[in-house]
DNA sequence: ATTATCTATAGATCTATAGATAATGC
DNA sequence: ATTATCTATAGATCTATAGATAATGC
């Protein structure tokens, strides 16, 4: 029987069975985030991929359909790991009692830390929202999924915010703290005054400007553990 | 005689004599710049410049030791009009009697401006730099050298500043702008609501969080000419 | 018997060059 | 005579495939 050309590149996904596969794959998947991490996804081949992995450029072909496939599956894992951890970060629970400023001021500050860890790879995601915005923007939805959550968190304590508009404020200053922490994290600041001072500092400015915008009180100071 | 090593590759440069090749070189740059902004640097090949510019292969690297210095010179074409322009606009002559608010909001103008029509090229040279920062530091300079000036001329208006510290306020205020232009202009707003948000709401809240922080008035409302 | 891997290589694409040909200015 | 261009192609690099070989689980 000949197969209908709708279905020709259909089939049943199923997950690998040997336990050998499932290690090369995820091999694959470490090398190729590594190295897209250093040289970005173009300049990283498959070759590279294959040897960094410990396997061959065939191995790497019964796994990804294509290099694209590749970027997918990546995108796909690091997109799982984001959301795990948004829904942890954004509960509810884990910020009663807490103001607007110390939830800015925390998201900032644990912003600047996985971006640290993994600035190559927001580097590479970054490149390839900006060369092909059909791509990258899986990761770019879920950072803008974090920022709604965020708003969600910051409007329901609405009632501290002096600007007379707190919704769009919220969202302004929502946004204007992800800029400032893309060109943090990314490096672009170059020689800029701002690269010399350190990350308290940063973060201590940046409160103070969206406190001082949105009208509302800064954050507690914290006593800096003995 | 044979040659010195040390000067293998140096020769003395001139100007192209004949009309037609200085043509053919302004084609290429015209045909570059325009295909490095579309598709930028890897995807646009030489050929695709050649054919751009109506000439051939050979003809380029009559013109262009290799790809690489092709970059070079529109980059250098680029550097050029930057300067001219910024030049023109930091001249502490032209800012007479205008507040830092006045200024800030002329800076936000003008960049919005001048951005979208260079966006392409933009976004491409934002790649370059994040892939090679050897290579895409050429502009990036020139912006902080622009932030520098404008930090300049904010200076000498520091008597307006309220924040405790005006040098660092100020610096930080010129960073947080820079920081929300790029992020508006190379798209990577996505579907937030700012992106839905025209240039002059834009402007406006950017300018009120940053009279805001550095605890200035804000700028004077201008009548919108009939 | 099926799944996973390896080796070797075809095919596509792009950069850069060689050598011939055309245009320019003295 | 010199400068600028064109055509054709070598060489490098990378993606993807074909076919043979090894490992796994029933």
């Amino acid at each position: 029987m000949s197969k209908s050309p709708w279905i020709a590149d259909l089939s049943w996904v199923r997950e690998a069975r040997q336990p050998r596969s499932r290690r090369t794959l995820g091999l694959l998947l470490d090398a190729a985030e590594a190295l897209i991490s250093e040289k970005g996804v173009d300049d990283a081949t498959v070759g590279d991929v294959a040897v960094r992995a410990g396997c061959s450029v065939g191995a790497f072909y019964h796994h990804f359909r294509d290099k694209g496939a590749l970027v997918q599956a990546l995108l796909a894992r690091l997109a799982h790991e984001f959301r795990e951890t948004m829904d942890a970060a954004v509960d509810p629970a884990r910020w009663e009692g807490a103001s607007i400023a110390e939830i800015l001021e925390a998201y900032l500050e644990f912003s600047l830390d996985v971006g640290r860890e993994r600035a190559g790879l927001a580097r590479a995601q970054l490149g390839l929202a900006l060369r092909d915005p059909a791509a990258g923007t899986q990761l770019l939805e879920l950072q803008l999924e974090l920022s709604q959550r965020l708003a969600d968190l910051l409007c329901a304590r609405r009632a501290e915010v002096g600007h007379a508009d707190p919704e769009l404020a919220i969202d302004f200053a929502l946004e204007q703290l992800r800029a400032l922490l893309i060109l943090r994290l990314e490096g672009i600041t170059l020689g800029s005054r701002l690269e010399r001072i350190g990350d308290a500092d940063f973060v201590r400015e940046a409160i103070a400007s969206v406190c001082a915008y949105l009208q509302i009180p800064p954050p507690p100071r914290r006593e800096t553990p003995a």
